[in-house]
DNA sequence: TCACTCCTTAATGTCGACATTCGACAAGGA
DNA sequence: TCCTTGTCGAATGTCGACATTAAGGAGTGA
């Protein structure tokens, strides 16, 4: 019908609609391409100088990136990209662990033949393309294991602060996931999980979520 | 010295200062009291108007409301006092005890003998209030038993989860805590909660503050 | 009666300008 | 030298007005 069609064009094209969204992505950008560092000042009047707009929406992009915990707000000073500190950094990893530990072990028996066949297929994808050495493929496919993981969950509440915590890891930290590990410890690490979940042991899954997300949050400490 | 007197004077006097802060003290004292319940909406030239202030600070304190998960945003519609499934309730406080049950059996080690003295002292208070059918005083007491069980933690993300999830539950549901459970029961559950933590087992303190969130989620969900 | 279209209304989204406040630096005195 | 004080610049905080958009009702046709 043109009714489909017209309302699946227009979310193919009007994705980002009004400007506060437009400066989320942009800053996003800035932060993902390194032209924006921890420490520095995103200065309002500038930002929205660059962009051509007025400080109303570049404030409203603010307060959300403020809410995923991307930009830090310091009251009559400015807002500041976050310098985390290892233990900030192990404790926000830890965190994490802890809510898709729950998440994961919680929903275990929801997973069938064919996701565990997903999630195999998902952990050698992962330790391919680390042997290839091309680490944006071992994000990107790192992170439709983890979304699989998480996938079974519906209590809102815990995957928002999920959803939020891997956000702002993924836009600090992604630059440093392809080269944790070897290879072969990629592997190891995700086939830990799988095996944990197919052995439906509650107590064993959640901590070894946990240990997961510990692990590496203290590795990424330590660069 | 002039100096310390001069700071803790200010610190008492000057505490709400931006008006930002104003409104969003205003609307938590609208949800206390009742003048706004569930589903009504947050009309951004009324709360203006009412409080003799632009709609500058009104949006800025709608967006941390939102943070904290007091407001719903609808884009281009407007703000609304959430209403929530009993679902959502649950969901809600699922996550807070996964979170505190945690940060509990992370430091259960730190608490000292003045510690449990504490505690014991606090379930005594709120059996006795209860029991004087005090339920604002129940659920004072009730906060400090919470406050002083994470304390111990220094996770500040874990924290400042765990700190948006009470401010939500208490504003939306605080009426209701101390009508819940019969003196005895609120006793009996809290004391659960620091014979688990002088058992030092780990599961067990994880378990029992996991349950008794959930126990009370369930409980609030069905009412 | 029902469904569709148009229009009005009221709310949020954005703008440019002004007010206020923090932080740094320079000047002065113990 | 160190501490205090005053000034200045730059950034955020706030304002009132205008632009844009979503929701609901009036009106028309079958």
């Amino acid at each position: 019908m043109s009714t489909f069609d017209k309302e699946s064009h227009e979310a193919m094209s009007i994705i980002k609609k009004t400007y506060k969204d437009q400066v989320v992505d942009y800053v996003y950008q800035l932060l993902l391409s390194g032209d924006l560092s921890p420490g520095d000042q995103l200065k309002e009047s500038l930002l929205a100088e660059q962009m051509g707009i007025s400080r109303a929406p570049i404030r409203e992009a603010m307060k959300e990136l403020i809410m995923n915990g991307l930009v830090d707000y310091r009251p009559q000073v400015g807002n500041f990209i976050p310098v985390l500190s290892p233990k900030q950094i192990i404790d926000s990893y830890t965190t994490r662990g802890v809510l898709e530990g729950f998440a994961v072990m919680e929903t275990c028996r929801q997973f069938s033949g064919e996701d565990f066949e997903k999630l195999d297929n998902l952990v050698d994808e992962m330790a391919r393309f680390a042997h290839m050495s091309n680490h944006k493929m071992v994000v990107q496919v790192g992170g439709e294991f983890h979304d699989l993981l998480i996938s079974k969950s519906n209590n809102g509440q815990l995957l928002e602060y999920t959803d939020r915590l891997s956000l702002k890891l993924h836009i600090l930290f992604y630059k440093h996931w392809g080269r944790l590990y070897s290879p072969e410890e990629i592997g190891a690490r995700h086939n830990k999980i799988v095996e944990s979940i197919k052995s439906q042991d509650l107590d064993r899954i959640e901590k070894t979520v946990r240990e997961h997300y510990i692990e590496t949050g203290t590795k990424i400490a330590t660069l």
